[in-house]
DNA sequence: GCAAAAGTGTTGAGTTTACACCCATGA
DNA sequence: TCATGGGTGTAAACTCAACACTTTTGC
């Protein structure tokens, strides 16, 4: 059965930027439709697949013409399929989500999109299509990812204090605030945190700053790939 | 821009079928191809999905269509869509995992497909497009999943003894064998198993049988989303 | 000296691991 | 009575949570 014989939906790739600077609350990138469904309603930046890259390109290059924001960390999320979910048509979404530090990727730029800006994750606007639902799942993932790998770091700057990564897990974790002494031997129990100085001209004991070592990472999973399996099994729930 | 004036590449839903008979390997389905390209070539369950329905509900035609297997736990994996994976032209794939204990769904009955047969996982034989690719990733999922989340229950009788549940996590996870004491305490410890009687006519102390009770589960996975975070973060690795 | 945030010691409660043992049944 | 798998008691090792305390800086 040759492919021309079958109906063929579009297919687009949408991304939901989280971007984090150091406040109390994770931000997301939005763009205003220029044109209908949906015209002057905000909506994840996206568009539609070319024939010859791959998805996640696609996501990063529809990203990068629509709010200027390249080079991040972007990873699949889920694809929405639901028949009539736009109204053009058939139309099946590859969603992705991306983590990008405020401080390196300055405010975006708009260019094809009539707007861009960054929306507090909860004062979000009104949403076209079906983005609301993806940004939950999205959000959902973030938080469940969080906890067991260490993505975090894409949110920060490349040197970081401990304080400042406990005040990013609260953040994405919406908790109030964690005891500071289990949070430190926890994060630096893995190793994977590797000593870089000290901050400078602070009105208190001057931190020490950090950075993520990638490959101290990666021995990690190794190890736990190749066995030595800790607990057989962890209902947490 | 209407949709119609973009390229469309096809789209197919594939779908990872494990099933587990209470031996000691899990069993995937897969069907023999009975077309170019890749004639003859195994290959996962799938099709192209039709434009008026839910890519589940594609997924679970196509696999009905072509091995006669239907009702089973199905979810989304994670959509292959590299330009080149199909020499038929872009066809973007949107894989699905299942899950089906093997008594309760007798030998895959061919019917759209030449040939259809369950392989042992870890003697699986040549496969078609980038079906290889996949199913390794189901399967990572499938151990990651099942250790915090009771989706075994799908791969079992709907009553069990806590041997056999055992012996199933022992095969999804392929560890040798674990301490029963503890696997009981944690499993009972959830309260997510319920007594449902004793086995019968076994040449040993018969074991007491269970049934996963989802209506408990469900209360957990609230009572979890409501707050009470037990554990802050868990870099378990 | 004071405020502010960094960083540390410690202890009781709770959990995990490991091993040894007893139990009920059919053959 | 034996073999087989089901099921339990428990103690030592370890981990977690909580709290109070000390340290280092700029102003």
């Amino acid at each position: 059965m040759p492919t021309y014989e079958h109906p063929r939906p579009s297919v687009t790739v949408d991304v939901v930027v989280f971007g984090y600077d150091g406040g109390h609350d994770l931000k997301l990138l939005l763009i205003q439709r220029g044109s209908d469904p949906y015209q002057g309603q905000w909506a994840l930046p996206g568009g539609f697949v070319e024939m010859d890259e791959d998805l996640e390109a696609g996501a990063l290059r529809e990203l990068e013409e629509e709010t200027g924001v390249k080079d991040l960390f972007v990873e699949q999320l889920y694809t929405f399929g639901k028949p009539g979910r736009d109204p053009r048509g058939r139309v099946i979404s590859v969603a992705h989500y991306a983590l990008v530090n405020l401080s390196k990727h300055p405010a975006a730029a708009a260019s094809d999109a009539s707007e861009v800006a960054w929306f507090s994750l909860d004062k979000l606007p009104e949403l076209a299509f079906d983005h609301a639902e993806i940004i939950k799942l999205a959000t959902t993932r973030l938080r469940a990812k969080v906890r067991y790998q260490p993505i975090g770091f894409e949110l920060l700057p490349e040197e970081f204090t401990l304080g400042e990564l406990q005040a990013l897990y609260e953040t994405i974790l919406g908790v109030p605030e964690f005891n500071k002494r289990n949070f430190r031997t926890r994060i630096l129990r893995t190793g994977i945190l590797e000593e870089v100085g000290r901050q400078q001209n602070v009105a208190h004991r001057p931190a020490i700053l950090y950075r993520f070592n990638e490959a101290t990472y990666q021995q990690l999973v190794e190890q736990r790939d190749s066995g030595v399996l800790r607990r057989a099994l962890d209902f947490e729930i």
